[in-house]
DNA sequence: GAGTAACCGAGACGGTACGTCATGTCTTTAG
DNA sequence: CTAAAGACATGACGTACCGTCTCGGTTACTC
């Protein structure tokens, strides 16, 4: 498993933590809308070539900003559904609450709607960064759910598809539409609605 | 509530039209990030002073382009809860439906998307879009719900503004996560299971 | 002979002075090699894109602040010899006196410096920058040497051209090899020298 | 006078041919503004450290490729005045025609363009450039003519370098302004022209 | 019907940012 | 210590849009 050791100078990683962060900083003072590439470099003390060497994009750059920083502040979210013998339904809810708790903090709603925003502007870019970032929680949903159906906890003819897709839209229409943060105090709710909907009578 | 009549030559309302026309055309072509000021005016055959002197910025251009697509385009959606005798689930069921169609046209889910992008990137513009466009969806939706509550058709304890948030919110992600178009068809399930888990026991 | 009026906002003349000022002044202060259109568009305070819309290339614009330079500072020059019942070498040795001492001047052997980068980097450039700059003085030398011809007191099979060539490239030469300025003094006497060799023995 | 064996691997002569080859090589495509060390290290297959060790800038290396160029296509040029028995004016025009000849010649023609255009644009480097070039030759004129002088065959009072300046001034003048090639016959008239004002009545 | 004020197109303007290219230096591995 | 490769900070390139402005010219109300 070596690393094939390409010639020439190599890259110097330190370089990729100061982008990402300087990126992160503009973002949350400037929104998507006000970061530039040239920006983003000056912040970082680093040269615009040096930029698109690593990201051909602001898009991509944006995305792995967001996404390094989630992994860093808030792994939880991305592996939430450790083997236990909690009932599915227990499990959906951690996990909600946790995803909500992270949301509810504004830099990680930033981070969100950048990456709403990347992947609504350009629909070329959107299908990487729905696989770099959103389909890993919505599979973990999705798999939950499936579980759940699996132990009859959940109706056989549960679409879980369609209601991962309901969980996640939900907050991220939230976060779109609402200027004010303090908000998302009724997910749980909906899930508690969604819960219902889904239980399987005949268990 | 006379219009005050300005002095000077009255603006040509004929040049809206034209404009608002040029905007959905490269919006369809371009996307959100695509569009630009002066490719709209130049596509519109008019002068850039034109534009600026009735929107503002290109959020505020696009959220009018849309608005009035949707307004020719789809009238059923906007307006969808008449007065009647049926139940509030079966209301739900045909709005519901009528906006998954209206949705699956590519055109207006090119012009959904171009909504997103603006509120997404700048939220100083995402208020306004949101009360022009999508307030209105969602307070019918809410009402609605609100009417199955008051006729005992839903739980009491329903809190409608989450649920909507769920229905609309599912078909945004969707609409951001799916690039292949044949994909709204589970939409009509999520409806099920949230119906079910609304409906009140006692009824 | 009327101006044909274009459309749109005619262009500020007061803009072409600034820039070819600005021009002029960074050739002195940095050079041909260190003149950037970017750092004569900030010594002009103009943007760039006014600097391209008038001149399309940096030697287009070195050329024409050169023209303008000359056209103010030594018009003399330019312009050299009128009719005048003087023989023609009286004439050449006037206008040699003038050409040397103008070109005497620093800032004008730094012009006449960056107009021959200019020609000398890229040969398109050349052609044109010769018609407007040098191709003048040059047939007025030539027309002068004729006039001598014509009369009798130059012989008969004198190529003029060549002698021309000569008299102007000989300024030329010591520009780009002198480093220091004190050393046009000998111009004179290569006048002098060539004239003994011009003389028509039958005169 | 041994070379001072340093240590370490010592410099592979053969990569300065290449290196020298290319450089005359984009030189003739590209001409010198549109040059550049990266090309030319492209070209040789070569580093850009390689390069910047031997040679410190772009005006120095094409100094460097046009000397090599003449020393192995025209040696005469430049050692043109064995000692003889001719009189001055002969070897004069023996050298003269040489000289316009090889300059004849489209590619020395591209290299002295070069040469003019490295000094012309950074005066830094003109001083440079002149000693290890324009120098010799000039230096070879001078010679001459101070020979003619003292056996007599030239007048007492000629300024030898004014006349030198004159004859290699009057070839590069038409370099720079006669894009049409075919130019160059006029030249040895000047010398019939010169010659004629330069011989001593008296001899 | 003459003013007059806002409209219209075109396009110049000062800017900002784009994405690319070249400069000259530095850092790596290999000889 | 040299070599090739290539990353690096810097900075200029020429282009695209931004939003504002200034033109000549056109309506359509108001006096």
């Amino acid at each position: 498993m070596d690393e094939v050791r390409r010639p020439g100078r190599p890259r110097d990683a330190a370089r990729d933590e100061a982008i990402l962060d300087a990126a992160r900083e503009v973002l949350l003072r400037d929104g998507y809308a006000g970061l530039s590439m040239e920006k983003v470099a000056a912040a970082a003390g680093v040269g615009k070539p040096t930029l698109y060497r690593r990201w051909s994009s602001k898009a991509a750059l944006v995305g792995d900003a967001v996404l390094h920083s989630f992994l860093t502040a808030a792994p939880g979210i991305r592996l939430p559904l450790r083997p236990t013998t909690d009932g599915a339904a227990q499990q959906l809810t951690a996990w909600f609450g946790a995803y909500a708790t992270s949301v509810g903090d504004p830099r990680h709603a930033a981070m969100i709607l950048a990456l709403t925003a990347a992947a609504a502007e350009s629909p070329h870019d959107a299908e990487s960064l729905y696989q770099h970032h959103t389909h890993a929680q919505h599979e973990a949903v999705v798999s939950c759910l499936r579980a759940g159906v699996t132990s009859g906890e959940f109706r056989a003819d549960v679409e879980v598809e369609a209601v991962a897709d309901a969980l996640i839209g939900s907050v991220l229409y939230q976060l779109l539409t609402r200027t004010s943060s303090a908000s998302l105090h009724r997910t749980e709710h909906l899930l508690v609605i969604l819960l219902a909907g889904l239980r399987n009578p005949d268990h």
